[in-house]
RNA sequence: CGGGGUGUAGCGUAGCCCGGUUAUCGCGCCUGCUUUGGGAGCAGGAGGUCGCAGGUUCGAAUCCUGCCACCCCGACCA
């Protein structure tokens, strides 16, 4: 069988370029660093969205709409941000246009704005600047909002669904009346987000803390979930920050608690992006192309019929649009694709590109003997059965690739997590292996730039998990609280 | 922004060093017939500002200058 994609041991960056293209999921769209996000490609994103934003209401949360232009002097408010975002902003400085004289369009030098508007990197200094008109007693609080929006951020290198100059994304605001409110909120999105990565898009992650060099620009603290990829890189899946009152005092959000005194509020911001799109495809996908989990394809199984005659179409189509009703009865995404201007192989091949999870091909000898061939997606095999039992096996076959998926990820990150007592062998791991390597360390800031320089591995986060053995320090050989978890990352 | 590379049809490319008929090949596209259980075969056909702007020359995809875009490696980052 001719092969679909470069192969992933060959050259793991163009293979993911490929698979993005090929799978009809996004391209680039010639504006620098933006792509465009193609129908397929963005019904998995509505996926995502409509089952997160479930999980925000069912926490209590609301969504919002705030403007996507900052008046630049917003940013100046709360100095840690500014710092973390200055270099990577869009500007708007005019309002207009002008035709010149050669014909020529050109921005009118008149229209200059008093402010420049920046475009947003992230909403938390103009939410807060709102914030601070909605918030004046207990009473108010705890205000919990969502926002489904784009960013742009102007980074210098792009890379289609992982980092591009434009993305979609969520990003939650919240304001508490207590430190430990806003804790415990933050923990909570960060569990939200563990829940969905690993029982939706069936990828597993380590839930942890970000080192203080690591963490969000005026964050106190930075929750994360950490994903590992199959090339053994890891990928910042999404983040959780408590934000303590930085932003509540750079933008004078006070309240009159319940003794009556002014108080400033406490706050949480959290956000996961298109990058999870990125995810997805490279934890999953193998060199026939992309693999979906059943929970978030568009279609999780596509009937495909064979024929030679319009008889045989008729027949088989009978069949299948029989099998068609009783799926969608249970609740399952069906898709019927006859068209006419495809063969059935050409069709095998293009929904194996595109990781639709089940198969069916139905043709003649099918509608003699009363039988239906379904093939899975993850494993490529394939199963002739009774077209009376295929309804009901399909179904449980949706729970099955999902379980086998988040399996099969979980099993890759077990071997590729490698615990090193010293900085040789976390060197020599790190070069031959990769992956999440569990070391000591000294809890220094300039440990970790060193290791950073010398090896291009960072923290990925301080895991919250029950492991607390103390040790020393695997490059200064100082005490150590806990291990940590390294990898070179995304 | 530093280092390297590439721009030729919708996509992938040959040609460039060493200037010279009508710019090569594959995929895809269109028409017809035969096909249809793993990307069909044959025949015919359409499709090009050779990234842009100058320059050298009788003649430029090819040589020179400037510019632009994209890709890879660094630094930065969800």
């Amino acid at each position: 069988m001719a092969k679909n994609l470069t192969t992933r041991t060959e050259d793991y960056s163009k293979w993911y370029n490929e698979l993005v293209i090929k799978a009809d999921l996004a391209e680039n769209s010639g504006v620098r660093g933006c792509m465009v996000i193609k129908p397929y490609g963005y019904a998995i994103w509505e996926k995502m969205q409509a089952e997160l934003d479930r999980m925000f209401k069912e926490t209590g949360h609301q969504n919002a709409y705030f403007p996507l232009f900052i008046p630049k002097s917003y940013f100046s408010k709360e100095a840690s941000h500014v710092d973390g975002f200055a270099k990577e902003c869009a500007v708007v400085t005019h309002y207009r246009l002008k035709t010149a004289e050669d014909g020529s369009i050109e921005v009118d030098p008149d229209a200059k704005l008093e402010e420049e508007l920046i475009v947003r990197p992230t909403s938390e200094t103009i939410i807060w600047d709102t914030y601070r008109k909605w918030v004046q007693s207990y009473r108010d609080l705890p205000l919990l909002i969502n926002q489904w929006a784009n960013v742009v951020r102007w980074e210098m290198r792009t890379r289609l669904f992982l980092r591009t100059a434009e993305f979609l994304w969520q990003e939650g605001h919240t304001a508490h009346a207590t430190e430990q409110e806003a804790i415990a909120e933050a923990e909570q999105m960060m569990n939200v987000y563990a829940e969905f990565v690993e029982n939706h898009m069936a990828v597993p992650v380590v839930k942890g803390l970000k080192t203080e060099s690591e963490r969000f620009a005026g964050a106190l603290e930075t929750y994360c979930i950490e994903a590992l990829m199959q090339d053994g890189k890891a990928l910042q899946a999404g983040t959780s920050h408590f934000l303590g009152q930085n932003f509540a005092k750079a933008f004078d959000v006070k309240f009159a608690n319940k003794e009556g005194k002014q108080d400033y509020v406490w706050a949480t911001s959290w956000g996961v992006s298109t990058r999870l799109m990125g995810a997805l495809i490279m934890t999953h996908s193998d060199d026939n192309g992309l693999v979906l989990p059943p929970k978030l394809a568009p279609d999780q199984v596509v009937i495909v019929p064979i024929y030679r005659n319009d008889e045989q179409l008729a027949a088989t189509s009978a069949v299948a649009k029989e099998l068609m009703t009783e799926l969608r009865a249970k609740g399952v995404r069906v898709k019927f694709d006859n068209r006419d201007t495809h063969k059935p192989g050409w069709k095998f091949n293009e929904y194996e590109l595109k990781g639709v999870p089940v198969r069916v091909a139905i043709g003649p000898k099918d509608v003699e003997n009363g039988t239906v061939e379904v093939a899975r997606r993850d494993t490529l095999s394939k199963e002739m059965m009774k077209k009376e039992d295929a309804a009901s096996a399909i179904t449980a076959l949706m729970d099955e690739i999902q379980n086998n998926l988040y399996t099969k990820a979980l099993n890759h990150r077990a071997e590729n997590t490698t615990v090193v007592s010293n900085y040789d062998e976390f060197k020599q791991v790190l070069e031959a292996k990769g992956g999440f390597i569990s070391a000591h360390w000294d809890g220094t800031s300039e440990t970790e730039d060193q290791i950073k320089k010398e090896t291009k591995a960072t923290i990925r986060c301080i895991p919250l998990d029950n492991d607390n053995a103390p040790g020393a320090c695997m490059v200064t050989g100082k005490p150590s609280v806990r291990k940590v978890l390294f990898a070179k990352a995304y």
